[in-house]
DNA sequence: TATGAATGAGCATTCATTCAT
DNA sequence: TATGAATGAATGCTCATTCAT
């Protein structure tokens, strides 16, 4: 009824408080300053409390890496959808990928902090689902038709890992090097863009 | 003469027992198992004395990083030198900086790994130099050199940018995930500059 | 009625199961894992319960003892009182001391674990009159009987408390040093009783 | 020198006032209440201080133990010596058992606390030869004499843990149950030796 | 140059208990 | 009767760092 739907929204809203703080601390301080005691500090409760909503440390840090696969996917699953070709489709998804890593920083870092995976096994992560059998079989499919379109020879696994290691690579170094003098944003992305997807389609004759 | 020699060879051969050992652990253990402790410990001697030769443990990872980097730089500097064409040059520099992030994987991810750069500002780094002003401009010569050749209107600065992240996502990929089902390692590499490079010189002319 | 006594029941029934789960705790694994929480994860309620039957830890473990001495008690009173002699109802009546303690070495040990006695005052308990007024009267008599007959001079206090003594010694030995490596069980137990109660009867000539 | 000796024996010293201090919260307050920061307040140093004389909690409580069963043996070894009989010497070690329980029930009792002995396995300790290795064959050899000399009977084994146990007995009572109405201490040590040592020369005839 | 002694701050976690419902 | 939420206090232990020598 009333009371206990209130009590479970509290419940979970609380839940969600500590992931958020969690999640801030981690991308703000990294995984060596996120304490417990910190975390409660931020969202005014007891070190105790927190125990009461998960199990323990790793706890926390599983829900933050299978939340922010689960919202990089929900994003880039939506993008591009409308475009008229297979290429416009699958460069509108590999921009979303890296609009993504760049709009939500945290999240995206989370699934790739060195730290984190020392301590959260991605392989625990990954068999959800949310990323090999969902992201993967997604942009699969994009790169597939651009491959048939472009009737280019290439097989579909060793172009999705590189283009997924380049885009990895334009967010990682922009997120990880913010004093580096980088050249415009856009203008780095978009280049990089191009440069992939031609390089892809237009095959070496040599 | 010889004994203030000797002494200053002993100096410099501890600071480095002390950046091995450190470099050793980070890599292996992790920044949240980096303890001066367990440095000491390592290279058997007391705790204090690392303090006679670095300020703290900041400082360690400071010169972490300065070292790796030029070390870096050494590797790549000496690629593809008397490769036929500019081309060939430049992809020769390329899968040098992939080669080495993979040979030496701890140099490499030392200066790329999230947490250290919290402690360590890449703008000290750069301001050296060390970086910014050796391999920059270097790799900056190749492309140029690449683009000239093929009357590619693009600008230097970004097609630098642009390949450099390729290169480091598939660098950091491959070694930070290295449980994910990729396709043979060489293969990936070699399309991935395939792609590149063929993107850079056949311009869209649509 | 059929309700209230229903709700009767259950409460006494839940009663006991705390103190149930509470010896069997405290017994396996010490007064130190001996928690409200790990009482209440056994008996599959919450921890908040056991408050609405016990005012604290304390008073289970007062409860506890309690319980122990009355089960004792009830054991050795019904010992040897068929035998045909004094000595030998008397021995029969120490040998189920014996037996008690090492057959419910839980219920046996309660009453003894220094750790307990520091939370529940000895004292508090005798004056219920549970032991000093029965176990002690009763034992009291056999001794007296023996001495009676055997014509020996000594104080029934004094020997009963002897007896009692070297009877604990036996048993809180056997508890509480499994690994020592003592002779066959029964003989230990027979050569005790032997030599205590020879020792008893067969006053001292010189 | 001077230095080095005057530091060796401000170490040894603090190590001691640190067992001290351990055994005093340990006898008063039991195994639960001694902790790393109750002993630190107690010495009047900070908590980490402890670390660098004791690996950790368990090895101050297995140099308690260890130290208990020496002091134990020592002051029994001296015992008796020039005691006229085999007889007189066996009673006067009983006696020196019993009275070192009583006059230093600390360490007495930390041997023998419950608590102890399921963190500190008595088998490592009983290795050292401390106990089984000394105190044992000692006594053993006192047994030896007295049944060679009155013709008993019995095995050197048997009789040894019987009196090891009645001893224990009374020290455990007096000890562990000072509110209760015991008769006067004295004689009743000495009656309990009357009829330990009665019991086990006059052989039952029967 | 090198170290032993010492410490304050911090950590994850557990516990007995209270309170409102 | 029963509980979920919450907490303050406590625990063992580790760490970077300082200081006197």
């Amino acid at each position: 009824m009333g009371i206990v739907e209130r009590k479970e929204r509290q419940k979970e809203s609380l839940r969600q408080e500590i992931l958020d703080a969690s999640r801030d601390i981690l991308l703000a301080r990294g995984y060596a300053q996120l304490s417990m005691r910190g975390i409660a500090k931020r969202i005014e409760y007891s070190p105790t409390t927190i125990y009461l909503y998960f199990k323990n440390k790793d706890e926390i840090l599983y829900h933050l890496c299978v939340e922010a696969l689960e919202r990089q996917f929900e994003v880039i699953r939506g993008a591009g959808g409308d475009e008229p070709s297979p290429l416009l489709r699958l460069r509108a998804a590999l921009r979303a990928y890296i609009d993504f890593g760049l709009s939500e920083p945290d999240r995206y870092q989370i699934t790739y902090m060195a730290d984190i995976s020392r301590y959260v096994s991605m392989a625990s992560i990954l068999e959800q689902g949310s990323f090999a059998n969902k992201l993967r079989e997604f942009m699969g499919h994009r790169v597939n038709d651009v491959l048939i379109e472009s009737g280019c020879a290439r097989d579909v696994e060793s172009v999705f890992q590189v283009l997924w290691a380049h885009c990895h690579g334009i967010v990682s170094l922009l997120i990880g090097r913010p004093d580096f003098p980088w050249v415009e944003r856009d203008k780095l992305i978009e280049t990089s863009l191009d440069i992939s997807l031609n390089g892809l389609v237009r095959q070496r004759t040599a």
